[in-house]
RNA sequence: GCCCGGAUGGCGGAAUUGGUAGACGCGUCAGACUCAAAAUCUGGUAUCAGCAAUGAUGUGCAGGUUCGAUUCCUGUUCCGGGCACCA
């Protein structure tokens, strides 16, 4: 009987749905301690309407196999499976097609399901979520609620309720509890003044502390896509979906304190199991610097300059200081003879966006006329204007060394400023050098010293002086909470109109104090809108639903109109799958104390320093108000490469023309004229030139398609790489006939062909649909294409396959040319089984497995496969797993073993990487059990020992021969042995022995 | 510019703490079966020289440490990823 794949993928797939395999049930109270859990995690997808190609199952097989392996292996497993379904590209194509979100979302996530059930994942879809969904985002407008009312205790150092700060406010005012914000206006207050301040006051006040808050200030605002972004969702300059420019604008937007978490954050991660890079990312974004503020007096006034270095040892080497252009002390300091330059630069720095500052790398900057004194010896330093100082980090002005320092250095010399030397010969004179190793020079009280124990000396110096402090930075900035978008959750605040009083001018909504809704007020759903499409002053599309936006119309109150980043559902949905239907909580503390974190979370390394920083922060927030009992989702992090995608090119004959020509050329070449790579490649090359190309036209045409072609020069000839639909090339091997009929355009086209063939250029580039090169396992509009892999070969092939292509963490481009190997593996093992020849019913004559004893070679063979299978499962090598099972079912067939005894337990190693097949033949074998609960193989050393072992014999180091040596052979014997072998006598010669080197079990080596 | 990661046959990739480089698969060549094809099976396949035994070379490049280096060290080139005026 043969592989019929198709029939038993089916057959399986429906059982296992019938019988509810893959339903993972929360322990009942008190029976917590019955099965030890495990939670197996992927990164959920975001359902595009691409539907899933060939790079996505990577990480989910690999998930599955070790879900299904930790099953085996007697665990409760937890290994669900959802969608993040709120996000700009359904909206986007809301906007541009005018189907609502909400139904092309549907459909999207309906082809995912199909595509992701046909691959056999062992996911329990009773917990499948979608954050879209209000029973969901109940709970994510719920988390907001508590950030709102929360802040960070920074003496405790945990986020506690707002009430409590409150409490502490009209006992003691703030003096103990600073804002962290220390731009605001009322810095520190009295609990008399707190008592006495009016109710916008103090809301104001308290939007200060709360986890998220609504501020006004500097975004990264996206005109093309009407909205907001984080940092992270900008790249270059450009947004990350749709690459639109990003300009920065000043607009009241919600923010997420992530600031106050910097430091746990950071120190977190010693604790967790990511990679190192990825830790490496994480650290960096939060970029963590230890230095000092110190105050300089500015020359002839009142004020005080303050900057932040890390490196106080230079301070002598100060040579001017530089202040950002937005920084409020120029307003103070700025002479009057210079006041107008000042202006102008200003203004300048005003029209220059992100972008351009990137790109551009120019130097720039103003003198302001004022000068600072240096605190040690009182030397004036002039103050200078300059955007390579940021507002926003440190204090937003800086001590510049021009020695030590390559920005300070470049800026010294383009405007002239002459450089103090402090380190000696270490400086050239030609660039900065920002080395800790040098001995100080011109350094008043620190000359002579290392520069690594000044810094030391200099903080404890600064403080006990009074002119400074040590101070710790993050480079990491809060995140930019809100979106003026439609398709997400609403924010659950209502706006009141606030009594206008002096303090009033504080108030970030401009003229509105921002009131959560009350927890049964949740969901707050997003309303039903025909339209979708941005409100005026920035405002999201929700302001223009008037209905809505004033609905529970308690008199002059507005609901909040925009709504949560993409992040927000992303951030906490680890915790619902564990309590999915729950409507009273979030999730049972009972449950999540159960399941507890993630054991193994899978995903791709795009999300290191957005979704992953950003959960972890949630998971500590509700940690802190104690809602949970870990303060670290993830475990252990496993990032999948990407799958890259493997395009293919035709190259079409076009007729360009000369710069500043004004002729039109159109219609001039009508034929579509492709030519095969290696004429591309030589005319590329300039080894074939246009009147070249026209002839070999000519020849290959028929037609006389170029009597037409002015040869004047004007215009030339040119082949231009047009990218073609990877699934109708045969590897490179353009199918012509398909090609035809993919465009009309293309019924007549010539093809100039190399050896009878058309052979397209090759380029591994990202899979997308645009570059035509993606490939689908399974197409859910079509489940039965032949074409597709998963039709083609079967589920269990393309699992093994995507497997057996690579390391998971690599990323790799897409390429089916082995996937035959792999599918010939399970034919092979299968014909353990069967004698594909005798074509009988399935429980009929064509079986050939007996239940005969098996013998030491079968089961040393069985032994070995469960050695390597289980270590490299364990560790994720699942490549090389895949090759130990072709080893293993080669070994077995050679040995023509089809024992019972040794094949169930190589099914039931195989039945986390192929669960069909191996289901099937378990069936087969007369189990009337399923072999997903089976206890997973006992390993036996005992079945391993070697009595002999064949030793590689090296003369010198170098390999000559081999030798078979009993495991029990004596040292002396050995060397007796190898030294009387033919061939190391030939080699050792008359020369005499130096060294006999023995290592048991690894090798001999002969030095002569 | 800075910080990570990588480079192994025609291809994807294997190689415990330094110990037989190239497992496994693809491709390819030869053969068996077949009227033929498919499927399957057997054998070869790093490179060079040789009929062969065998020898030499070989893990991006140049050195070094070692009895022995894909593995460790120094320098260097190329590729991939991240960050990018963060003081």
């Amino acid at each position: 009987m043969e592989y019929d794949f198709r029939k038993i993928e089916k057959f399986w797939q429906q059982r296992w749905k019938e019988t509810n395999a893959y339903k993972v049930d929360n322990p009942a109270p008190g029976e917590e301690k019955v099965k030890p859990k495990y939670y197996v995690l992927d990164m959920f997808p975001y359902p595009s309407g691409a539907g899933l190609h060939v790079g996505h199952p990577l990480g989910y097989i690999a998930s599955d196999i070790y879900a299904r392996y930790k099953r085996l292996k007697g665990f409760n497993v937890l290994h669900p499976m959802g969608y993040d379904a709120f996000g700009l590209p359904a909206e986007q194509y809301a906007i541009e097609h005018g189907i609502h979100p909400a139904i092309s979302t549907e459909q999207n996530i309906n082809n995912f399901r199909k595509q992701l059930e046909s691959i056999g994942f062992s996911f329990d879809w009773d917990r499948e979520m979608r954050t879209s969904d209000p029973m969901y985002y109940k709970w994510t407008q719920w988390i907001f609620l508590q950030l709102f009312q929360s802040f960070y205790n920074r003496k405790t150092n945990k986020a506690e309720l707002i009430k409590n700060l409150i409490a502490v406010f009209e006992q003691e005012g703030n003096v103990s509890y600073q804002i962290p914000n220390s731009q605001f206006p009322i810095p520190v207050f009295s609990a008399d003044e707190w008592n006495s301040f009016d109710e916008a006051s103090k809301q104001n006040i308290l939007m200060e502390y709360r986890l998220v808050y609504c501020g006004y200030g500097e975004v990264n605002w996206c005109e093309a896509l009407g909205t907001v972004l984080a940092n992270d969702e900008v790249i270059n300059g450009v947004s990350e979906r749709g690459g639109y420019p990003v300009t920065k604008k000043k607009l009241r937007q919600w923010y997420l304190r992530i600031t106050e978490y910097a430091e746990r954050l950071l120190e977190g991660l010693e604790n967790i199991e990511f990679s190192e890079a990825m830790k490496e990312m994480q650290s960096n974004w939060i970029g963590k610097s230890t230095g000092a503020e110190i105050n300089f007096r500015i020359s002839g006034s009142d004020e005080t300059l303050k900057v932040y270095t890390t490196r106080p040892d230079t301070i002598f080497g100060v040579d001017f200081m530089v202040v950002a252009p937005e920084h409020e002390i120029l307003k103070k300091i700025v002479t009057e003879k210079h006041a107008e330059e000042v202006a102008a630069y200003i203004d300048y720095t005003k029209t220059r966006n992100e972008r351009e500052r990137m790109a551009e790398k120019i130097i720039t900057g103003c003198f302001t006329g004022a000068a600072a004194l240096n605190p040690f010896d009182l030397r004036e330093i002039p103050v200078w204007i300059s955007e390579y100082v940021l507002a926003g980090y440190g204090t937003g002005a800086i001590m510049a060394v021009p020695c030590s320092d390559e920005r300070d250095f470049k800026f010294a010399k383009h405007f002239n400023i002459p450089i103090t030397n402090i380190i000696g010969d270490k400086f050239n004179g030609e660039e900065a050098n920002a080395t800790k190793d040098a001995e100080l020079e011109n350094s008043n009280f620190l000359t002579g010293m290392l520069m690594e124990d000044a810094i030391r000396i200099m903080l404890k110096e600064i403080e006990d002086l009074g002119i400074g402090k040590r101070k710790t930075n993050y480079k990491m900035r809060d995140a930019a909470f809100s979106r003026q978008r439609y398709w997400g959750e609403p924010i659950p605040i209502v706006w009141r109109t606030a009594r206008q009083t002096t303090e009033n001018k504080l108030t970030a909504g401009g003229n509105g104090i921002a009131y959560p809704l009350d927890e049964n007020e949740l969901p707050l759903e997003l309303p039903y809108m025909e339209e979708i499409k941005p409100a005026i002053n920035g405002e999201g599309p929700l302001s223009n639903n008037k209905e809505w936006l004033y609905s529970p119309s308690t008199g002059g109150s507005w609901r909040e109109a925009s709504t949560m980043p993409g992040y927000a559902g992303s951030s906490w949905y680890f915790l619902r799958y564990m309590d999915p239907h729950n409507d009273k909580e979030f999730c049972d503390k009972r449950i999540s104390d159960y399941w507890n974190q993630v054991d193994v979370y899978v995903g791709g390394t795009e999300h290191a320093v957005g979704h992953l920083l950003y959960s972890r922060m949630w998971t500590k927030v509700l940690y802190d108000l104690g809602y949970i009992s870990f303060d670290e989702p993830y475990k252990k992090l496993v990032n999948q490469g990407m799958i890259q995608g493997s395009s293919r090119f035709v190259y079409r004959l076009v007729m360009k023309k000369q710069e500043g020509v004004d002729e039109d050329l159109k219609e001039r070449i009508t034929t579509p004229i492709f030519f095969s790579f290696k004429i591309f490649d030589k005319f590329k090359n300039g080894e074939i030139n246009d009147e070249e190309l026209m002839i070999l036209v000519n020849e290959n045409s028929g037609d006389r398609i170029f009597d037409l072609i002015p040869r004047n020069k004007v215009f030339y000839l040119d082949l231009n790489p047009i990218h073609v639909d990877v699934n109708i090339v045969d590897g490179v091997e353009l199918n012509i006939k398909e090609f035809k009929k993919s465009k009309s355009e293309y019924a007549n086209a010539v093809f100039i062909l190399e050896d009878g063939k058309y052979i397209c250029g090759t380029a591994v580039e990202k899979m997308s649909k645009s570059k035509l090169n993606t490939v689908t396992p399974i197409d859910p509009a079509n489940p039965d294409n032949q074409d597709t892999i998963v039709v083609k070969y079967g589920a269990d092939t393309f699992r093994m396959y995507e497997m057996f292509l690579g390391p998971v963490e690599q990323s790799k481009p897409w390429d089916t040319k082995g996937i035959e190997g792999v599918h010939r593996f399970l034919r092979k093992l299968w014909r353990l089984f069967y004698d594909e020849q005798k074509n009988l019913s399935r429980q009929g004559g064509s079986k050939i497995w007996t239940e005969e004893k098996e013998t030491d070679a079968e089961l040393k063979v069985l032994h070995k496969a469960i050695k390597k299978i289980e270590e490299d499962t364990e560790c994720f090598s699942f490549n090389t797993a895949v090759s130990a099972f072709m080893i293993c079912v080669n070994e077995l067939t050679e040995l023509k073993c089809s024992k019972k005894e040794i094949l169930e337990p190589l099914l039931i190693l195989l039945s986390p990487y192929a669960p069909h097949i191996a289901e099937e033949l378990w069936n087969t074998l007369g189990n009337t059990n399923s072999i997903l609960d089976v206890p997973f193989p006992k390993l036996n050393e005992t079945y391993l020992v070697e009595t002999t072992k064949e030793y590689p014999i090296s003369i010198n180091g170098r390999l000559r021969t081999t030798m078979l040596v009993a495991s029990d052979a004596s040292d002396k014997e050995i060397k007796k042995m190898v030294l009387e072998n033919d061939v190391v006598k030939k080699w050792v010669n008359d020369k005499t022995i130096k060294k006999f080197i023995f290592i048991k079990g690894k090798m001999i080596n002969v030095v002569v």
